[in-house]
Parts: C-alpha cells; sequence; structure tokens
RNA sequence: GCGCCCGUAGCUCAGUAGGAUAGAGCACCAGAUUCCUAAUCUGGGGGUCACAAGUUCGAAUCUUGUCGGGCGCACCA
C-alpha cells in the first residue's frame, strides 16, 4: 500500500462532499493537490498543500478551504492529530496502529513488498547498452547498462510488462573497418608477416583470438582473395564474435537482454523504405539545401541538396538529413526506421539509455517518434554522463587509440558485479561519476554498498543469535507477522517502520520519473536508522533486540529488522544486488 | 557562434511532479561501544543553493539574461 496515495484517495472524496455540498464550487482542478511526506518530521505523518492549492480557483481563502477539510479528515480511520500550518498546509499525524499494520504489511509482502500495479502492464521497451559490435565494453557502457537494467527492474516492480533491447548496430562504416582488422589478425593468425596495425584499423587484442578462431573455422579460404569475396562473410563471423564478446560482459554484470534487433536485417526487410514512406505520405520528406552551422563553418562545408526530415516542425532546431552524398542512409534514417519498428511492435512508451555525447541527438530522435507515431508514442532518452575511472584518488589514464583501454570486464573481476551495480546508482544519470577502484571495495561508512550490505548481515546475525532461545517455527516469517507488534513504542522503532512504509511511495516516484538512483539513496538512509537502532541498543540494554526475560517484545524487535531486511532486499533486487547474510 | 546537460557546505553529492527552518557522507573537533567486531553510532562548527531580474501565497526547483564547467554541432555511428 501507498499510504500517501491512500490518503489521496480519501482526501479527494472529501473534496467531492464539500463541492456536493457547495462549500467549494463545482469543476474545481484537483490534479495538483499532492499528499506526501512532510520534509520536517515534526510536521507529521502525511501533509497535504490542498488547501493551498484550490484557495485560488475557488476564490477563497486557505484556511477557509482547511478547516472544512480537516474537520473531515479528522474523522478518518487511523488519523491521531490535524493540523493546519504555515500558510495553509494539513498536517495529518497517524495512529501507532496504523504504523504497526504496515509492518505486518512488510513481513506478508516479502521481497515483493513495494510492488504496485500503476504500470497496468503497459508494455515498455527500454533500450540500453546498444554499444556497436566493435570490441569489449568499457566502463561508460557499464553504467548505462546498469541504469538501463535497473530502470527496467524498477518499472517491472510497479507493474509495466517491461522488454529489455539492444540495438546492434552491426551495418555501417564502423563495421567494415572491424572486417579489414580482423581480417588482419585472421592474416596473421595463419603466420602472414603483416606488421603493426595500421592507423584507421582497430589495434585491440581482442581481435587475435577472433582472428585465430576465424583462422581455425575456415583455414587459408579467405585470406588471399580479393575483399569484395571476403568482406561480407568476415563481417558477419566479426559481429557474431563481438556479439558474444559483449553478451559476455553483460552477463558478468548480471544483465540479459530480451531482444536484440539487427540494423542489418532492419535495412534487409524495407524498414527504411517503409517507416520514411509514412513520412513522406504526411509530407515531412523533402529535397532541400541546409543552412550552414552558425558561427564556425567546417571547412569543407558548401551548399548541396539533400533528402531532409522536418524534424523542426516537431521541436528540433532544424530538419535533418537523411540520406547520405553518396545516397545511402543516414544513421538518424535507420534510427527512425527502428523506432517505427519498435511501435509497430506495440511499444507506446519507449524509453532509451544513451552516452551523454548523444545529447545532440534526442530531439531529432524524439521529433521523428512523434512525427512516425502522431503523438501516440511517447519517446524518453535518459542521457548517462561520463564515468571518470579512479584509483585512490588519481585518474586511470585510458587510452583507446593503443588499444589497451580498461575494460568494463577488468573492473567486474576486480571489485565484483554487485560493487558494480550499486556504485552506478549512487549518481543521478545527468550527473558525472567518479569510480573509485579503491575506494568502492573499502569497508567504510563512505562505501554505501557495504554500508548497506552490513546492515543486511546485521539483521541475518541477530537471527543466528536468536535461533539460541527460540524455536525456527518461532522465528518464520509467518510467525512473526503475528508477533505483538503493539510493543513497539519507542520512537526510533517507530521512525524505522514509518520509512519502510515510504517504500511504496519511493519506488512509485523513482519509476514515474524514470529515476533509479532513488532507490540506492532510499537504501543508504534505511541503513543508517537500522544502525542508529543497533548502537542504541549499546547505549541502552533495554534497546537491545534481543533481550533475556520479554520474548514478546524480542519477537517484535525482530519482526521489525526482519522487516528492515524484506525491504533491503526488495531494494537491493531492483538495483541488481545480492544481499549478504554475512560479511566476514 | 549555436544547441543540450550541469553549477547546492572545504571535498563528493541528495533534495521525492514549487512547499514550511536547504540535507547526507568525507574532512575537522568532542564523545560512545558486551548482538557482526572502532567495518558502527551520537553531538558540534561549517551555506548569499554561481549571479541578476521575473512568475506567485511560496523558488535550490519554473522563465529570461550573465558568468563558469562538460558534451555535441550537414554529408559519422
Amino acid at each position: 500500500m501507498n499510504l500517501f496515495n491512500h490518503f489521496r484517495e480519501h482526501l479527494l472524496i472529501i473534496i467531492d462532499a464539500l463541492v456536493n455540498d457547495g462549500i467549494l464550487p463545482v469543476g474545481i482542478d484537483t490534479a495538483r493537490i499532492a499528499v506526501e511526506p512532510p520534509r520536517d518530521h515534526s510536521h507529521g505523518d502525511v501533509t497535504t498543500n490542498a488547501a493551498l492549492l484550490l484557495a485560488k480557483p475557488a476564490c477563497m481563502l486557505p484556511i477557509d478551504i482547511a478547516l472544512p477539510l480537516v474537520k473531515r479528515l479528522k474523522a478518518l480511520e487511523f488519523v491521531l492529530e490535524t493540523e493546519i500550518a504555515g500558510p495553509g498546509f494539513i498536517n495529518l499525524t497517524l495512529d501507532k496502529t496504523f504504523w504497526w499494520g504496515r509492518l505486518k504489511e512488510v513481513l506478508e509482502a516479502q521481497v515483493t513488498y513495494g510492488a504496485s500495479v500503476i504500470g497496468k502492464k503497459l508494455p515498455v521497451n527500454v533500450e540500453y547498452v546498444s554499444a556497436n559490435p566493435t570490441g569489449p565494453l568499457h566502463v561508460g557502457h557499464g553504467r548505462g547498462a546498469v541504469f538501463g537494467d535497473a530502470l527496467a527492474s524498477l518499472l517491472e516492480k510497479v507493474g509495466f510488462v517491461v522488454t529489455r533491447e539492444y540495438y546492434v548496430n552491426d551495418a555501417g562504416a564502423q563495421i567494415e573497418t572491424l572486417a579489414h582488422s580482423l581480417h588482419l589478425r585472421y592474416r596473421q593468425a595463419l603466420g602472414e608477416e603483416t606488421g603493426d596495425v595500421p592507423v584507421g584499423l582497430y589495434p585491440g587484442e581482442y581481435l587475435i583470438s577472433a582472428g585465430q578462431k576465424l583462422a581455425d573455422v575456415v583455414g587459408d579460404k579467405w585470406k588471399d582473395v580479393p575483399e569484395i569475396q571476403w568482406l561480407e562473410p568476415i563481417s558477419k563471423f566479426a559481429i557474431s564474435a563481438m556479439m558474444d564478446l559483449i553478451r559476455e560482459d553483460l552477463a558478468a554484470l548480471g544483465i540479459e537482454h530480451t531482444v536484440f534487433t539487427s540494423e542489418r536485417e532492419l535495412v534487409k526487410k524495407g524498414g527504411v523504405e517503409n517507416a520514411l514512406g509514412k513520412l513522406n505520405d504526411r509530407g515531412l520528406i523533402y529535397e532541400g539545401v541546409l543552412n550552414p552551422p552558425k558561427g564556425h563553418k567546417p571547412d569543407d562545408w558548401e551548399p548541396r541538396e539533400q533528402t531532409l526530415f522536418k524534424s523542426s516542425d516537431f521541436g528540433d532546431d532544424m530538419d535533418r538529413t537523411i540520406k547520405k552524398y553518396d545516397g545511402s542512409w543516414t544513421y538518424f534514417a535507420t534510427d527512425i526506421a527502428y523506432h517505427e519498428d519498435k511501435y509497430q511492435r506495440g511499444f507506446n512508451k519507449m524509453i532509451n539509455i544513451w552516452g551523454a555525447d548523444h545529447g545532440g541527438y534526442v530531439k531529432r530522435m524524439t521529433s521523428a517518434v512523434r512525427a512516425l507515431t502522431q503523438d501516440q508514442g511517447e519517446l524518453d532518452v535518459k542521457l548517462c554522463q561520463m564515468v571518470n575511472l579512479m584509483d585512490n584518488g588519481e585518474a586511470v589514464k585510458m587510452s583507446k587509440r593503443a588499444g589497451a583501454f580498461v575494460t568494463l570486464r577488468e573492473i567486474i573481476d576486480n571489485v565484483g558485479k554487485d560493487v558494480v551495480r550499486f556504485i552506478m546508482l549512487t549518481r543521478k544519470n545527468d550527473a558525472q561519476l567518479d569510480f573509485d577502484l579503491a575506494g568502492v571495495t573499502e569497508q567504510s561508512r563512505d562505501n554505501p554498498v557495504f554500508y548497506v550490505q552490513y546492515a543486511y548481515a546485521r539483521i541475518n546475525s541477530v537471527f543466528r543469535h536468536s535461533a539460541a532461545s527460540f524455536t525456527q517455527g518461532e522465528l518464520s516469517v509467518e510467525t512473526l507477522a503475528g508477533a505483538p507488534l503493539e510493543r513497539l513504542r519507542d520512537k526510533s522503532e517507530l521512525s524505522l517502520i514509518k520509512l519502510m512504509a515510504s517504500w511504496p511511495h519511493v519506488v512509485e516516484g523513482a519509476a514515474l520519473a524514470h529515476e533509479p538512483h532513488r532507490i540506492a539513496f532510499y537504501l543508504s538512509e534505511l541503513a543508517t536508522q537500522f544502525h542508529f537502532l543497533w548502537n542504541k541498543g549499546k547505549d541502552d540494554s533495554s534497546m537491545r533486540f534481543i533481550l533475556e526475560g520479554d520474548r514478546d517484545l524480542t519477537l517484535a524487535r525482530l519482526a521489525l529488522i526482519k522487516g528492515v531486511a524484506f525491504v533491503i532486499a526488495s531494494g537491493l533486487q531492483i538495483i541488481g544486488v545480492v544481499p549478504l547474510k554475512e560479511m566476514r
């Protein structure tokens, strides 16, 4: 249960009643009314700005709206106190029985706590990674991968039906370069002296083993034949070898896409003509000459008639080229086809995760989706900023040119997948992220992964200890859900329950905003509150979880921390991290 | 030159669809510690939310401009 939505619904019913009674005018807009946790705990448990928002359209003073609202809110079940504060906020304080009920709810839902149905089973397509199949993934890809995967899980948690998709850019010039690079390694594998890798080809060592593999499979079949004969088959071989590599990297992160869409095949089956034909029918494709870029002109710029898409009709700054000078499609053209393909597959909601260097591309793509779907489809592009790889505070130099850049795989092997996943979500997607190889494995407060895991481990430790005085059956979740929770009356215990009870609200908010990092931040806060309670037991032995001589209270407290464990597990599941029962 | 993103404590960052007195961690100072361990917790100092106007009951949040940083800028992907 999202308790804030719960009270919002009641509030709206009350507002309706006030309209019926003629206290509020008819036709008042309630859409923007918020029912939220207050920033400051001294303001109660639930706050709403209803009176403030309704004041203007109703032509009334906030206080005159707040008073009748409060009168009826007071009558609601679980509402202990009401307050009109500040310029007209209405604050509710809820009864303890309400909070005990929430804890019981956590124990019943277990790790599914926080799940909701607001997604209404609508299909959503989350496309992420989509790295070109020209080599292994690097750190930046890793961030997009984790972000996309966590977002997908988050959307699933709130009831969307999510497809995790990878767009394989297996057409275009970079594939030709790849094929040439592989052909060189293939010749080397067959014993030919080729000298250094020429500039312009991919120098990476990962192609050496692919070249060897190719030699093993086909022998010298493509060695001394003209390029026109080997280019196509070697391209295919190279793409599949590189995709295997990438899939392995992703698997090491625990990521598995459900759909891989090939650009080649899309083009082959006429996807581009189909999509552009559609736009053409709507008069959005034309032959024209673009204005030169303002300010500095590229040296080789010359006015040229091109085939253009009228993206400026949909909010883009200018129209965009869809056909290259040599007559082939631009990347944008195939991307239009790709998004049309997604839409035809039934996805009205599409989310793309891109690197920040593609920022200039967002407007034209959202324009294209609007045009293609006549505003029925919705594309949200999330840009992930750069990751700065550090070691003990010093930047790790990455030289792609030398082919010796640090791969994602090396990092995962070094610090573990769970650490990579969690750390990638400790920043907003559009903020740069420092990834410190030494820092992320440190066992201290400044390492959030450790900190959260440690809370979970401590809880499990308490249960191991309590096994001495309680039976398995007494410690089962089912029994704990029936524990005398009304014994939990300490302020710190109740505030821990309140924090847990806000979990569904956090999940929904994060899902709708497409911001999985909020989950990581919430978990850190929950861990903080738990560690606080833990230490309270050191100051004051009556606050310890296991109390000799008070089995009821002990069971209630075990139920409390069991709930915390479930919420942590629920959150870590979204992030894709396995909770640890022990950290020795 | 144009566009997109960003600018919050000494440092690294949150700030939940405009909400009440702007929050964490690190660092610094002072303390606590029988369950998982000083791997944790408590308290303290520290801010013109880059700057300036505007919108309104109310702005870190929205609009415009200025300054500063990152990314991109026809015919690459």
